[in-house]
DNA sequence: TACGAAACCGACCGAACGGTCATTTACAAC
DNA sequence: GTTGTAAATGACCGTTCGGTCGGTTTCGTA
């Protein structure tokens, strides 16, 4: 059987369709798909039009492999941030800052690109949808599992996890919103504290070690 | 100078360009301003393409008067809720019932007009984008407001009302995109019911009467 | 009912859209 | 270095885009 195709520096044609995806990922994630072209795209990527059919058969095809790599961006930060902290408490804790600088240095231009993608494929596109979905639910259950730990470890009382994830989610990307929607990262800010606010009225008495 | 123009029967122009705004509304609310093309929205309005720029100079400025419209939709159903309760507290209560069913039976089809152009036009229609805040800051002065008739009632504590006014709109907004991308109520339910415990954190201990 | 004005039609415009493909160029493996 | 192949070009396709306009119909009014 084939061996693992794994080697040290990527091909050429890898390179160019990873430089496609990125620089898609930012159009479709500011413009949105419908608003950016494939001539857009074929531009930021520094090719003709051709060159990039030659690596993705549509811009359906293209939108997909888009919102992979930006919802991969944001997972693979907020699966990172939660990994840097031993106990549930802190992990929650973190997990509200990941989102605080989203206009100063956002990481991916344009905003939340599981925000973007869910409003505006909810109506359109059944796969992106889907993928958006997706992705929030690998966050949803990062969440979950920071909550279980922080009861686990005593620091908060038993809760309903699932809705306080929904919550938090929902508070978060509204609050993207607002901030992008007010080129004022203080209303992002602001939900992080109240949502702070909320954690501690679950919090348990100490107990002493 | 001329007499303000009100007569019983409107006229068949702004019988027309009601009926335009009001089909594009759908369709932009749905599809994107950038998704939906000038001949849906004619076929929708049942006109030929000349017939609707015989109302509206461009699809931009089509696009804000669709947005004036939907937004319209939201704040008069938020603001008449309120109008209907008699005191704070039951204000807030009515407020967060308000997106309850946005699934289910939602004022306009394509979910919330606020969140969609808010999303969309960020980084594409300053126009657009300066309409959305409008909106938002309307919606804020009713939650503030009530809040503030809350605190003067002796229902709840003193508080800070920006932020408390922040939190709701950003997790309500963000409830509605869970809502749709997964098609299911449940979610914007169930931050209502977060946002009541804890706005309840916040309530006052009963004085007698 | 006559008539000016408002509303509407429908053919048309150039540009941009998503997408194709024969040909040329660049690369990677031997 | 040679060579087979992967990658990229650039001209091209049919369609749809936002928008225009002279002509026709319909309306509101006197």
């Amino acid at each position: 059987m084939a061996e693992s195709k794994i080697r040290a520096r990527p091909t050429k044609g890898e390179r160019t369709r990873r430089r496609i995806v990125e620089r898609a990922a930012v159009l479709f994630n500011t413009r949105g798909v419908a608003g950016a072209s494939m001539a857009d795209v074929s531009d930021a990527a520094g090719l003709e039009k051709g060159g990039v059919y030659n690596h993705f058969a549509s811009k359906d095809a293209l939108a997909l492999a888009a919102f992979d790599y930006a919802a991969g961006l944001v997972l693979d930060r907020i699966e990172t941030t939660v990994a840097a902290h031993p106990d549930g408490w802190s992990q929650l804790l973190a997990l509200l800052d990941v989102y605080r600088n989203v206009v100063e240095k956002p990481f991916l231009a344009g905003g939340c690109p599981l925000l973007n993608t869910a409003v505006e494929a909810d109506d359109t596109s059944p796969a992106l949808r889907a993928r958006a979905r997706g992705a929030l639910e690998r966050w949803r259950a990062v969440i979950t599992a920071a909550l279980a730990r922080a009861v686990a470890d005593g620091d908060v009382r038993p809760l309903d996890a699932e809705a306080l994830a929904t919550l938090m989610i929902s508070a978060i990307e509204g609050g993207v919103m607002l901030a992008r929607v007010y080129r004022d990262g203080a209303h992002i800010q602001r939900v992080a504290s109240e949502l702070v606010r909320y954690l501690e009225t679950y919090r348990a008495a100490r107990t002493p070690a």
